[in-house]
DNA sequence: GATGAATGAGGGTTCATTCAT
DNA sequence: TATGAATGAACCCTCATTCAT
């Protein structure tokens, strides 16, 4: 990358970093474009040189964290080989983790993900359903394994284990939980959400 | 109540169901007053008369219906007296049922929910906080019962149940499912969050 | 005149009165109908059967008022027979006398009265002509009589003795000035006014 | 000033002066700030870059206006060095002139000066105020000097004689009168006005 | 590429007026 | 006659987007 590129990415990424900011204080119906300029630091008309529209910038958004979300997940799962359970539980503890970690992320990511596939038409959301596949994809592993009770559908259950990880996320970063609170809380969803998926002769084990 | 009252409490009722379906169709932000105006049959005027912004009408309309969920569910849970367990499974299916019976009530609640009492200034959409208690206090009795874990937060875990239903509610509705597939969906949410709900030694019973 | 006369006029009064006290605290243009109704203990719609419109309930105000006044000054400057100069300087008195008997009328010919005239087509505001005609006439009388200089106009003149009157009524209005106040300033204004009219000759007489 | 300035204040005045037009032409009330914008050849949000709101622009048009009077004003009474009847008959003079030289600032004035102060909140038209004062600078300037009645309140008579030529104004603006009759009635009033205030044993000296 | 002044379509809200009761 | 709920045209202002510099 010369020098020029990187310029390039630094005022797209300052950007996108003004655009979450804001986008997690405001909303994005509520946060002017001027407002994520002057957040970025850059003229109002120089977003309209790195992203189409308001709509592109919040698509583009929520595509670069994800990946980046993505990325650190599937680094931290490879790193646990076959240990299904301690992988599941891993993506719990990520998961809840953002409130401490990226508290604008987190919110932006819970208020903000339904809206933006319903408003922006024909976008689909991608890399949200990559992630969801993630969750779906243990699952399945777990249920080939024999731990996991074969009777769940595994597009139906990572949807649920999502939506409860988002709304514990949302009230842990709207609380402003520290880390001790989200260790607590996010060990006790994992607890349930495992218990609730272990095939039913092997629930001791936990 | 008298004529006028009646015509009165009609034409909310007429705004009101105007708002929820251009709501459903284009969410708030893209709803203009005058459609919601359209839908109800009024004159654009005539929603100031009953509503003091489009805010208050999305309060409004939020409260409303809760208030209808939840005096629903307290009937029905009332019938089934001391069986937490029936009681909770049948919160899984109420919930999951109104991707049937209220299309439209299920994607406002779905999307527009989180927005609202962020964004709407100084509101805490109290009757949200009514539905989650029910879930709450279900659970708690639960634990008092001994049937239900009693490591587990009723706090947090009747959020994690809200959010895993409401993700499901979302796919549901947004997917067109018919009842068959709600029935089977909420069948199997409800078996799985029971089963992570309930005492380890009386998971058998399941 | 008949009850039912009796009872419309005093509506009609009413709603001219409630009228005078708003738009004088806000102007014209800032009162809305339903505040004068509110004002008059009217309905808002019974003010369309006393009046045209906002418009013609303005016009019809100053009307009103002016008739009211100029019919009290007729009957005090008869009780002053020939003595033109007694009766300019009354006049002088009871314009600048209106900030204490009624500060509301004050306000609203002082502020209200260019507007009129200008904004409502075609209105030439007859009886604000009649008033100035009394000016008019005695500024005559004195020419008449000799002792008033014969080269001014007295079209013009009894203009720059209102506005002079006018724009210090203004003030004594605003500042809520009390009676001593009222006596003292209209004497002076009197005095300068007077002094201005006097054939040369005769200056040493005041 | 460069060129940017110059463009910025050069769009600024083409508001001010379209603002002015329309004021004139239909009052405050009645002018649509999109018709600013065309008789301004700029767009409606234009006017938002260079003045807060509506009430801004009455405001600022005021202030403007009445600065570029009271320059002028003190230029040409500079001239007069210390001939106090003189400068007092030059403004009078120059008040009327306004009639011939800037109609439409003349009927705006007129009309406008008194709305503004009362209705536009916590405005107190210092401007107004400035202007006023050099009459009544001039007042105490004749006072002190003798020629003046000592016992005419300067405040009072200030304004008084502000009111006349305002009155006087009005009805030259509004007739269309010409140089001629705007001469010859600017004298008359001065007449009237400066024998008004001349201490009485010099009045012979008129 | 970067800027930010300018644009102008769009929409929430007001309020004078009407009319069914 | 009186009411006041309903109307809907009107308007100020916002803000995403453009484009001359």
């Amino acid at each position: 990358m010369n020098h020029a590129e990187k310029k390039r990415n630094d005022k797209r990424k300052r950007i996108l970093d003004g655009a979450l900011k804001a986008f997690a204080l405001k909303g994005f119906y509520n946060t002017k474009v001027s407002e994520i300029a002057q957040e970025a630091g850059v003229a109002d008309g120089t977003i309209y040189l790195y992203f189409k529209n308001k709509d592109d910038l919040l698509i583009s958004l929520f595509e670069d964290r994800m990946e980046w979300i993505i990325e650190r997940l599937n680094t931290d799962l490879a790193k646990l080989g076959n240990d299904t359970l301690a992988k599941f539980r891993h993506m719990v503890i990520i998961h809840c983790q953002l409130a401490v970690e990226e508290p604008q992320l987190a919110e932006f990511i819970t208020i903000e993900l339904r809206q933006s596939s319903k408003f922006v038409k024909e976008y689909k959301n991608p890399k949200f359903g990559d992630y969801l596949k993630i969750f779906q994809h243990l699952i399945e592993e777990g249920q080939r394994g024999g731990i996991f009770r074969a009777d769940l559908d595994p597009r139906l259950i990572s949807r649920a284990c999502f939506g409860a990880l988002d709304e514990v996320l949302l009230q842990l970063t709207l609380s402003r939980a520290g880390q001790a609170e989200v260790d607590d809380k996010a060990a006790q969803v994992a607890s349930m959400l495992v218990q609730g998926l272990l095939e039913r002769k092997i629930i001791d084990a936990d």
